[in-house]
DNA sequence: CTGAATTTTTACCACTTGGTAAATTGACGA
DNA sequence: TCGTCAATTTACCAAGTGGTAAAAATTCAG
């Protein structure tokens, strides 16, 4: 079961250290990678430091020896995660036809879950515990970015281009059908009768379900 | 299965059931209520009996007097839980006209997001999770509703009642969309602009999003 | 009131967990 | 080849965890 790359592969930039041996490379992003699976599958709290290093091929001080502790870990993950998170939103071109715009939006984000589903039950398993290590975050990069989306949606039901509903929970509504394939699998593989993908339904279904809302 | 634990704030719908002292009525139900708060901020692993026993107001060992442990207490609350889940979704009635069935179903949801979102997170940590506690009630008890419901829709789209769309991807966007409002709740918090009830805005939103989706 | 049953507390325990110190091995350029 | 620094292992701990035994306190029927 060989596991997409992720865009967390490579290591971080802190500031200065720039020069990594090929075994730090190599190490490293075994580690954030084991960290994925196990953060994703257990939350915070749930994983185990164990898990990670055996998941890694590494000892536990081996790996401690490259991070500083389980919330490093898990913060770097978290803030590698938010960039991903929020590139399909940033590309919404406000000179793109408006409705299109939208729809590649939405076709996007559920392409993401199918893609990264770790990386998206990493987010929800961190909002759900109340965000603790991810709230400046979300206040300093998330906001003001929706906050710019929501007034280009509104800008573009004004003028017409998009029948008018409220920008904000418009993205609430894609993001929670989107994320929903990702975040509640367990659930959808109980109740999918076939073993059709669901994503593949999901794509038709979500495009009938916000062209029909948002065409003028 | 040994034993055959006696449900206690919920309604004892179960015959046979022994009569509970006034202390162990209240005792019960106020660890219940003090698990619900633990479990739903922080899942299984992340919360601690002591937590609870404090939240409930008791010693830990006096709290294991009334139950059997940790899983004892996780495994009662998720399936009393279930029987609330589920009963918006079995009162959907064949004899009643589709749209209001449906949307009354959407409202109902919504609703409860907002009256229980401790129960709608402890359910999204436990599927999140793999649903180790819960797959076989999922099986047993969610799958054959979700199934005579999903007939239902179909036949009222053939009937020309409801537009036509994927049954079972309806049902999976009205619970992405409204329990989104209870489990992502921080998320929400964070980006709402003023300070009036995001659910309030939801339940106008949503009622336009799927009304123009199932309007024939 | 009184004695038995119920409830609560006190004092533990075995195990897990995140983390560390120090010794050991490996890589690699001069 | 050697010396040095990077990488890894070994042997630990202190705190926290779920859970238990048994004594102590409380409740309550008769």
């Amino acid at each position: 079961m060989t596991q997409r790359e992720t865009p967390l592969a490579a290591p971080a930039e802190q500031g200065g250290e720039k020069k990594l041996s090929r075994i730090q490379q190599r190490n490293r992003t075994r580690i954030m990678e084991a960290a994925l699976d196990v953060f994703a599958a257990h939350g915070f709290r749930g994983a185990t430091l164990d898990q990670i290093a055996k998941a890694a091929g590494l000892s536990k001080p081996n790996l401690l020896y490259y991070f500083d502790g389980k919330e490093a870990i898990h913060v770097m993950l978290l803030n590698r995660l938010m960039e991903t998170w929020l590139n399909p939103l940033e590309e919404m071109d406000p000179n793109g036809d408006p409705l299109e715009e939208v729809m590649d939006y939405i076709h996007g984000k559920l392409q993401m879950s199918r893609e990264f589903p770790r990386e998206s039950r990493l987010f929800a398993n961190e909002i759900l515990q109340g965000a603790p290590r991810m709230k400046p975050h979300l206040e300093s990069s998330l906001k003001p970015l929706v906050d710019e989306k929501t007034a280009l949606l509104r800008q573009w039901m004004d003028n017409g281009k998009l029948a008018a509903v409220d920008p904000r929970h418009l993205l609430y509504s894609i993001w929670a059908t989107t994320q929903h394939y990702a975040d509640f699998e367990v659930q959808i593989d109980v109740l999918k009768p076939d073993d059709e993908d669901p994503i593949e339904g999901a794509d038709t279904y979500l495009d009938t379900l916000f062209r029909k809302l948002l065409t003028p």
